[in-house]
DNA sequence: GCTAAGGGCTCACGTTACGTGAGGGTCAAG
DNA sequence: CTTGACCCTCACGTAACGTGAGCCCTTAGC
C-alpha cells in the first residue's frame, strides 16, 4: 500500500512541504513516483522517516540526520528503545519543572514575590524541559545518534585522565586497551561517520572553553592518539616481519588526520552512486594508495600481510568508518583507473 | 541585582543572540544599560522573560508573543497555572507515546514486522508529543493566550449553533448571553488584542475549509453579531432616551468592522509612546470620533449618556480592547488637535 | 464526455529566529 | 600595563521550511 505525499503528510502531522524539502535534501526520497509523477511512499519509507523523525526530537540537525542515516542502520528496535529512554528523561525533566511550577504558583498564591533566583531557575528548567540536548550537548560532541554514548564517553576521559595522572605511557597496555576502546567508542557514538569525526577536531581546535569543558584537551587527545599507534602497532606485528615493523613505526601515525576527510569523501561519492570509474572517485582512490603506501611502503608481500591484519582484527579498523563496501569502492575505481594495486 | 546579557544567557539556558533579538525586535528591552553601554536586566526583565518563555513553548511566533504581551497582562499566578495545566497534558500525550512504543517494541522483539499503519499511528503521536498546539489549531484561532479557552470556544460555538437550529433570533435574551459570553471569551482569548481579532476575520474570509472545521461559519459569525448588537441595544436602552435610540438602532452595527483596525492602530501608537500631539495620532483620533459620531449622533447630552453607559457597564466594552489609558489618549489627541468632544 | 474540486508537480521568492564573524570598546585580575 | 573574558553594533548567512504561481492529474457527479 503505497501513500501520496498528502496521504503521508495528514497521517503524520507533517506539512507537504517538509516531505518535498526531505526529498529534495535526499533524506527522504519515496520509493516510487506513479506514472503522473506523483511522490509513493511504502513501508521502507515510513520506517525510515520514523527514524528521522526520532533524531529529529533529538534535536538534531538535518544535514546530521541525513549523516548518521547514511551509515550502517541500527535495528528500528533500538530507535524505539531508545526513543523510550527519551520519553522518561522528559519525564523527569517535566517533574522537575512541575515542581518548580507549583511552588512558583505556592508563592504567588501566598501574595509572596519570587525572587530573582527563583525566576531564573524557573527559566533554566523550562529550557532544559524543551530541549533534549542543550546547545553544548550537541555541541560538545557529535555523538547524537547514541545518547548512551555520552555517559560513556564521560567516563572514558575519566578514565584515560586518571592514567595519565598515574604516570601511565602510550604504550602501556591499559592505555592501549582504553585506545581501543576509544575508537570504538567514536565509531559507535558517530555511527561510522567520519564527517562527525572531523567536526570534533575543529571544535577542538577552535572553542578552548568548550574543550575545557568536556575535558578533551590536547595533551588528552595526543595521549590516546600515541595510545591508539602503539596498540595498532603491536597488533601489525603479529602480522608484518621486522623490517616492515620499522616502517611501519616510522611513519604509521604520520598521516593519520588526512585519513577522515578522505574516507568522508569517498562515502559521500558512494552515497551519491557515483561510478567508480568516474575520474573523480579515481583521483580519490589514488590518494588513498599515496596515504596508504606512506607508512606500508611499495612491496606487495607487505601490503598483504597488512590487509591480512585488517581482514583478520576488527580493531585495525574499529572508528575508521572504513567497511567492506568503500574498500570495494576503492578497489573498483583504482582497477578502472589501471593503477597498480 | 542585574544581570548582564551573558549572566542572562547562562542563568537560562538561552543565547546572547537571542537575547539581542528579542531586544531588537521589542520584546525584551532591558530596563536599563551600564555607563558602558552593557545592557542590564532587572527583576521585571526577567518575569517578562518567563511570559516570554512560557508563550514560545506553546508555539506561538514571537511577533505574536510581542502581540499578546502588549496588552493588559495577566497575573504571573495564571501564567504559571497554565503552564501546569500544560505539562500535564504534555504528560498525556508522553504517555501515549510511550506505549505505543512498548508495543512497537515488543512486536520487534518478537521478530513480528509491524505494519505501516502502526508506523504511521506512531509518527502522529510522536508529531503530537512534539508541539503542543497543531498547526491548525494555531491557525485556526490566533487565541492561544490562555490554551483553556479552546474547549470553551468549541463549547460556546456548539451552543449558538444549537440556538440557531431551535429557531432563536439574535433579539431573543438567551442568544444576546451567548453573544455577550462570545465578547467575553474574544477579549480573553486575544489578550485583548484586536490585531488578533482581525486575523481570525481574514482568516474566515480565506480559508474556506479552516471554516467548515472551526464551526465558524458565516451564517453564525452573523447570527452572534447581530445577537452581540441586540444585546448592546438593550444596555444603552437603560441610559438613551427614545430618539437616541432610533438613532442607535438604525446606526450602531454599522461600521463596527473600522473599529479594530483602528483601536490596534492606537494601541500600537501608544504601545511605541507616540506623543498624543502627534499629527498621526490625532487623525487617528478624529477618525475615533467619526466612527463614534455615526451612531451616538451630535448631541453632547447624547454623547455624555453613552459614556455614562459606557463607565458603567463593562459588557459594552468587552472584547473590543478598549481600556481606560487608550481612552484617555484619544481625549488627549482630542484636546491637543482643537477638535471638539 | 465534461466539469469541478481536490490533489499532485516544479519553481522560486520569502519568512522566522536566530548563528556567525568582524571590528572595536570595557572590565577585572595579575 | 597586559591579557582574557565579556560587551557593543553591524551585517551577512543559515536552516527549515511557508507561500504562491502556473500547470497537470484524478475522481466523482452530471
Amino acid at each position: 500500500m503505497l501513500l501520496t505525499v498528502g496521504e503521508l503528510a495528514r497521517r503524520c502531522g507533517l506539512t507537504v512541504r517538509a516531505l518535498h524539502h526531505y526529498d529534495a535534501i535526499g533524506l527522504l526520497r519515496p520509493s516510487s513516483r506513479s506514472a503522473a509523477g506523483y511522490r509513493l511512499y511504502g513501508q521502507a519509507d515510513v520506517e525510515r522517516l520514523h527514524r528521522i523523525q526520532a533524531l529529529r526530537q533529538l534535536g538534531l540537525p538535518l544535514a546530521d540526520i541525513g549523516a548518521a542515516l547514511s551509515g550502517p542502520q541500527r535495528p528500528l528496535a533500538e530507535v524505539v528503545e531508545r526513543q523510550i529512554a527519551q520519553i522518561d528523561r522528559q519525564a523527569a525533566e517535566a517533574a522537575r519543572l512541575r515542581e518548580r511550577l507549583v511552588r512558583l504558583r505556592a508563592q504567588l498564591a501566598a501574595g509572596q514575590s519570587p525572587d530573582l533566583a527563583d525566576w531564573l531557575d524557573t527559566l533554566e528548567l523550562m529550557t532544559m524541559y524543551e530541549k533534549y540536548f542543550t546547545p553544548e550537548e550537541l555541541k560538545t560532541l557529535p555523538l547524537h545518534t547514541d545518547p548512551d554514548v555520552l555517559p560513556e564517553w564521560s567516563a572514558l576521559v575519566t578514565a584515560v585522565r586518571a592514567a595519565m595522572e598515574r604516570g601511565a605511557t602510550p604504550d602501556d597496555p591499559d592505555a592501549q586497551l582504553l585506545a581501543l576502546r576509544w575508537m570504538d567508542l567514536v565509531g559507535r557514538g558517530t555511527g561510522d561517520n567520519p564527517a562527525f569525526l572531523m567536526r570534533l577536531r575543529a571544535m577542538n581546535e577552535n572553542e578552548p572553553g568548550l574543550r575545557e569543558r568536556s575535558g578533551l584537551t590536547p595533551g588528552l587527545e595526543r595521549f590516546v592518539e600515541q595510545a591508539m599507534i602503539s596498540a595498532r602497532l603491536a597488533i601489525f606485528a603479529r602480522y608484518l616481519q621486522p623490517h616492515e615493523m620499522e616502517r611501519m613505526r616510522a611513519h604509521y601515525g604520520k598521516q593519520m588526520h588526512a585519513w577522515p576527510e578522505l574516507i568522508a569523501e569517498l562515502r559521500g561519492a558512494l552515497a551519491d552512486r557515483v561510478p567508480a570509474n568516474d575520474p573523480r572517485v579515481q583521483a580519490m582512490a589514488r590518494r588513498w594508495m599515496e596515504l596508504f603506501r606512506a607508512y606500508a611502503g611499495d612491496d606487495p608481500a607487505t601490503h598483504a600481510r597488512i590487509r591480512e591484519a585488517y581482514a583478520k582484527e576488527p580493531e585495525l579498523r574499529s572508528g575508521s568508518a572504513v567497511d567492506d563496501a568503500l574498500l570495494g569502492y576503492v578497489r573498483e575505481a583504482l582497477a578502472s583507473s589501471g593503477a597498480r594495486h
